[in-house]
DNA sequence: CCTCAAAATGAATACGTAACCATTTTAAAT
DNA sequence: ATTTAAAATGGTTACGTATTCATTTTGAGG
């Protein structure tokens, strides 16, 4: 491998002209400068980042362990995240984290010294918070949070459950479903909370039987909804705990031959995308703001990063509803 | 920063014996293995990659070169790949490339000594094909391949272009219009062809009118669209170029107030898995292996990074017709 | 021609690790 | 006890860069 110390030679400078002319050329005189550059041109030379962040403590790396693709709203933050850092000058090195390889992941990103971690995939009670703050190196949550409610982005999950049951109650629906994901996770867990508030709120009945908080597979998703179709009496609207639990409720409902929303309204949380799709149309609840979360984060992150800037993010996304094709009003045939 | 140096001094070790706990622990006596743990586990020691990539010249570190995430069969890939490389000891420094972009894109990744590269964004006419393959670093192609046809991995596209028109003009549609993408991509170049040789073979008329090369943003295909829909006699099929165009166009369709199929059929290329779900259902031509492309490629690319065996990957995958809701028989009413 | 500050360059070092080679310790065999 | 090979450990160096400090070169002003 080409080093600097080889375009040194090849030029007849010193290594440490060499490095002066990559990173603070105007401290170089012209004809100098030249010569470096030709033989780096005619050595093929290119810098070795790992040295430099080896002397310099600083890797332009940020870390993203994020939720898996197969979830559109992963997608749409992804997509933003990584877009949004190589603009500033990070790199990202991506890990789609399952629970069973969590630590795996986090001991990537510390080996690796990344400037920076950006996370979605936390508990609410989740130990490695207290590690992450002690690493003292900066980090964010997007979507979800920690119970300590520091440094995170999130739109107003316990808002989003409240207007989504709300709609329904309001479409005429007496028999509402909640099918959401696992409430350790605390974006499922205020989502439920508000969803329970507005059921309250508008004196409605609740069994046990209607409420599912799977574990977001599309095994048990397809599960609780076999359950809840086969129950005496049918819920005749669905409220979901995102808009990846919808689709895959949808999904079922076709294949089962129900017609969504004749025979069931199904609506979601996130607004992601693709739900804006003509074939998916989907209703759902979702940040105000254009900006999608991930976008949202990773300019935190960076802020923090580069300013140094300790103060806490804390940042909660008004929500309303997008009224499409997923939800309709009941009609008075029971 | 904590070093394997202070957990050294810390033990009453060398740094070469705390290296060796790290890397050989099998040829240290138990008792001083104890105590270097012990000494990691007070001091939070943990290794720097950077450094030791340095030295072992190897940074277990892939790079991506993918196409944005808003096409479905980015997303396909880019989650096996990253998976599958996670799963293989390699971290994953993703970038979405737009065209103007590509320089920094590459000299990141050299920049970084990765061990590999994985790309999608080549042009069959690339200057940067020669370059890749003077720096001597293992890479691949995946979906699009070079003019050179070394080390890619792909679907037989002219046989799926063919298919594709095949399947339309069996379904008794005369009138059939091609909406694809750039021809200096190999994917819509081949695809184009199939799809040319497949009218020809049939005898069908073909007029210019017809037939759209985009640049496969929104914005041109729905220009297409309209255009097609304006012409005298409109097509009453479409075969696209990739899935993500179908989609684009149904999108545009069902905005337009026409019916897929009933007004017109639309078929995709690539199956990619959303192409699937009952909103969806997609007509289509994909691989017949369960497995994707981005699976593939990176698991043939990490066999080049470790076993060192460079002949030349060249894998072209036989496809079929996967026959779903969005295309069906034309009715003779004209 | 001399002085002297500014401009330009170079020498040496540190970053944190693994690898190589040398040395010490251990334990088995005599 | 002595020898000897194996096991265990340590000292030193290299990886490729940026940085710090020292040295040389330059050119303006007297």
């Amino acid at each position: 491998m080409v080093s600097s110390k080889d375009v040194a030679k090849h030029a007849g400078v010193s290594q440490t002209t060499v490095s002066r002319v990559l990173n603070t050329p105007e401290f170089v005189k012209k004809p100098t400068l030249d010569k470096v550059m030709k033989a780096i041109d005619e050595l093929n030379y290119i810098p070795n980042a790992h040295a430099r962040s080896l002397v310099q403590n600083k890797t332009n790396t940020i870390a993203l362990l994020s939720g898996p693709l197969h979830n559109p709203f992963f997608v749409d933050t992804t997509s933003a995240i990584i877009n949004y850092a190589n603009e500033m000058g990070y790199r990202v090195n991506v890990q789609y984290v399952n629970d069973h390889k969590l630590p795996e992941a986090y001991a990537t990103a510390f080996e690796n010294k990344v400037d920076g971690i950006i996370l979605s995939c936390i508990l609410i009670d989740d130990p490695i918070f207290e590690k992450l703050k002690q690493m003292d190196i900066p980090f964010i949550t997007y979507n979800r949070k920690h119970k300590k409610n520091e440094n995170f982005v999130e739109i107003d999950n316990v808002q989003a459950g409240y207007l989504s049951a709300k709609h329904m109650i309001e479409l005429g629906h007496k028999t509402i479903a909640w099918v959401g994901g696992p409430l350790t996770v605390s974006t499922f867990n205020n989502r439920y909370s508000g969803f329970l508030q507005a059921i309250k709120d508008y004196n409605l009945p609740l069994s046990e039987q209607y409420i599912f908080n799977t574990d977001t597979s599309k095994q048990e998703i397809s599960t609780a909804f076999h359950r809840l179709m086969k129950l005496e009496h049918r819920p005749t609207a669905i409220c979901t705990g995102a808009d990846s639990l919808a689709l895959n409720l949808i999904d079922d409902a076709i294949r089962e031959d129900f017609k969504v929303p004749d025979d069931l309204s199904i609506i979601g949380i996130d607004n992601v995308d693709i739900s804006q799709h003509g074939l998916i149309q989907l209703t759902t609840v979702g940040s105000i703001s254009q900006q999608n979360l991930g976008d949202l984060a990773i300019s935190e992150l960076i802020k923090m990063i580069e300013n140094k800037k300790n103060d806490c993010i804390k940042i909660t996304e008004p929500v309303k509803i997008f009224n499409r094709r997923t939800t309709r009003k009941i009609e008075n045939e029971q």
